[in-house]
DNA sequence: ACTAAGAATTAGAATAATTCCAAATTTTCA
DNA sequence: TGAAAATTTGGAATTATTCTAATTCTTAGT
């Protein structure tokens, strides 16, 4: 089994042919490359220009086609920031989104240890969270 | 002053000229009223219809500015789940949102007593949240 | 009250992210 | 190998939201 760290720039002919119960098709996995080589949050707008690069004949429909599979796979995680247009994420541990005002750039924040969802909000008995998603906004930092 | 509580037909002539610093006219009036009149979380064209019933000449383009203003001034928040159009929540309270994803409603959530962001996550001293925004998904309840 | 200046409303056009479609290509596996 | 299924592709369609320019309303100063 293959890593799927970091690394500047994925090869992706190291994926195997299936990830997650995913055929990994050339496209697919010049998608997951491309997110893979930065820790950033590109846009499918971004994805698909940088997945040109090396896939020249690549179109922005395979690349939104691609991105659903990664994310339905849990190979990619979606972000999604009050009204602008979803970005993707390498990042599959759990954390949240800071995005700065300043510069606009968005920040991986991580919860503290041994934090729980129970411990924090006021969920009628019964409930099952499927999908948390938490979102930050203002300066990050100093 | 008046009270902003729920009411079942609010009635807009109650509101001042002024709320927040901001002109009350007409329309922002009745779009406020639509807004409070129910406890849930109307889309744009939702508020659009509704506000329609006693104002029928109002456009919806009047409807996105009145909500705009409402929400930058504070008397309206607005709620973006996922890649969904955005709704709008008179609820003014910390709270967050969950939606069940057998009915597709959204409840309220409300934080447990005490419980500060500070305690939630690892963020880098210095910074300064200006807007949070938590939702869930899942079941709600049994 | 009257009027000029500024603000808000309106209808319709424009925008832009995303999805849909139908044809072509590729892959799978019997 | 060849039929069926899955994927890719380019372009069209969709849709929430924003923009635009003209009109109407409101406010403040006289």
């Amino acid at each position: 089994m293959i890593s799927l760290a970091q690394q500047k720039n994925p090869d992706p002919t190291d994926f195997p042919s299936e990830l997650e119960g995913l055929r990994m098709t050339k496209q697919r996995r010049e998608v997951l490359a491309v997110i893979l080589a930065e820790r950033d949050h590109p846009k499918a707008n971004d994805v698909f220009t940088r997945a040109q690069k090396r896939m020249p004949t690549i179109s922005l429909a395979t690349v939104y086609n691609c991105l659903e599979a990664l994310v339905s796979h849990n190979l990619v995680r979606q972000v999604n920031l009050e009204r602008e247009s979803s970005r993707y994420c390498p990042n599959l541990t759990d954390h949240c989104h800071f995005q700065d005002e300043k510069s606009g750039k968005i920040h991986d924040v991580v919860f503290k240890d041994g934090v729980k969802l129970e411990d924090i909000l006021e969920l009628p008995q019964g409930t099952e969270v499927s999908h948390l998603e938490i979102s930050l906004k203002g300066t990050f930092g100093q």
